[in-house]
DNA sequence: CGTATACTTGAATTGAGTCAATAAGTGTGG
DNA sequence: CCACACTTATTGACTCAATTCAAGTATACG
């Protein structure tokens, strides 16, 4: 089996536009879009303004690099909008998306003195960025916040190990399927569903998540819609029309 | 490509054998083998004395079952002695493992109320388990305590997001290599280093853990060998002769 | 010491990749 | 508003790395 090319060049300017806690909403925290979801949801209301004074809100544009895998690492970050695509290089530039990272998200937690993986904006972002060193704090006077942000990690850890199984052991039409129905799950919890799906990613994304190459992504894609399980009005929408299929192509019986 | 076909049936008798606090060694912890590496090892002692009076002590021959994917989860259990594997199946019986934990490391936290991969015993193993409730007011009372399990998280988060790269991006070869590489690191850590490693897993272990065939991890034990990379005094024992040759295989540098 | 299990190796097959050509968007500026 | 350039997606023809299938050989264990 040969392997994914995706060369990918440093951007000439990946830095990012950063802002004080200032801009927030007003009563800060109190308009979050990720209130219910984020690490800091249980926090009372004293306490998340503590929270916040240390926070800097940084946003980002789409393809704005936050930080590069073998930066010095320092920052942990929660998403608040947008998604944040995680990639690894190889040194023959091979990539690997580790993950897309929707709203309520947090990573740069670990303890390691550099970053293990590229962090950029697939979508427009709005992020809370606050030291480790602060984190520590919080976990040291707030054990529920500790507990949560626990949770968080171990989140991540469950899906890592699916995405491990289906990179280790699944078809290319299963690992699309999955990628499709995981996706819609996810949307679904916030979007209203039935209607167009947007997939923000390209194709090559998608295939640096799901370790194929965009050929087989695209063939398989139409694959499924000549299944009648899909159509795709545009590259980047989705409607799926039997989610019931796609749900049974995930995962071969036998 | 086609897909490696592991059938794993339940063994009639999965059941472990536990004991209490008592057989343990006399000052409880004072001679643990992992006590400068386990999440424990910052407690004060008369702090300890209290987490062991809540755990109780768990022995489990090879290939013995702790727990089955699926199986209602609540328990949190940290490696004392030998080595545990973590796999998960597919409905037509195709196998990965997602990892094989050595002493030190903790599993089973994570808030699901089903365990989401088997685990057992690659090795006699010798464990702690306590309830993840028992977890929570530890976590509660001990911010220090509380710290060191989010750093085993995320080290194990670190370690599942490598092995995403390995399984997405890796040629055969680069798989075998980097996996001698790790196994070898590990048990430098522990082991004197120069003679003959052993590898206690089977080869349709290290094909599940790699996403590979049997057969092919085979052809690549051999083809190291011819290389001068290896010599293979059994199945089971490796010795490196060439690590630099390997690390050079571990990723191809084009 | 025999029987089951695990490992190696060869031959043939195949799923997914590479390479390459077209098609479809997406802007940008005249 | 259209023409040009550029990027992204689809599709076909061919290739190849890793699989499957099938012996054959070691190894472990009761």
């Amino acid at each position: 089996m040969a392997i994914g090319l995706t060369r990918v060049e440093r951007p000439a300017c990946p830095s990012p536009v950063t802002t004080g806690p200032a801009d927030a909403p007003d009563g800060p925290c109190r308009a979050c879009a990720v209130r219910r979801d984020a690490v800091c949801a249980t926090l009372a209301p004293q306490d998340l303004n503590r929270l916040f004074a240390m926070v800097s809100r940084v946003s980002l544009e789409v393809d704005r690099v936050l930080f590069y895998e073998g930066d010095p690492a320092g920052d942990v970050y929660n998403v608040t909008d947008g998604i944040v695509r995680l990639s690894k290089l190889l040194a023959d530039g091979r990539r690997q998306v580790t993950g897309f990272l929707p709203p309520g998200s947090i990573f740069g937690f670990g303890s390691t003195a550099v970053h293990c993986y590229t962090a950029d904006a697939l979508t427009p972002l709005k992020l809370c960025r606050f030291s480790r060193v602060q984190l520590d704090d919080f976990l040291q006077d707030f054990p529920d916040f500790g507990r949560r942000v626990l949770a968080k990690a171990s989140g991540e850890l469950r899906a890592a190990q699916d995405q491990i199984l289906l990179l280790g052991r699944k078809s290319a039409q299963e690992k699309v399927a999955t990628f499709l129905r995981d996706w819609l799950r996810e949307a679904s919890a916030l979007d209203v569903a039935g209607r167009a799906l947007e997939l923000p990613m390209t194709r090559t994304d998608i295939a640096d998540y799901l370790g194929l190459s965009t050929a087989t992504v695209s063939r398989v894609f139409t694959g499924l819609v000549r299944l009648g399980v899909l159509e795709l009005p545009s590259a980047h929408e989705v409607v799926v029309r039997r989610p019931d299929l796609l749900d049974d192509l995930t995962e071969a019986t036998n």
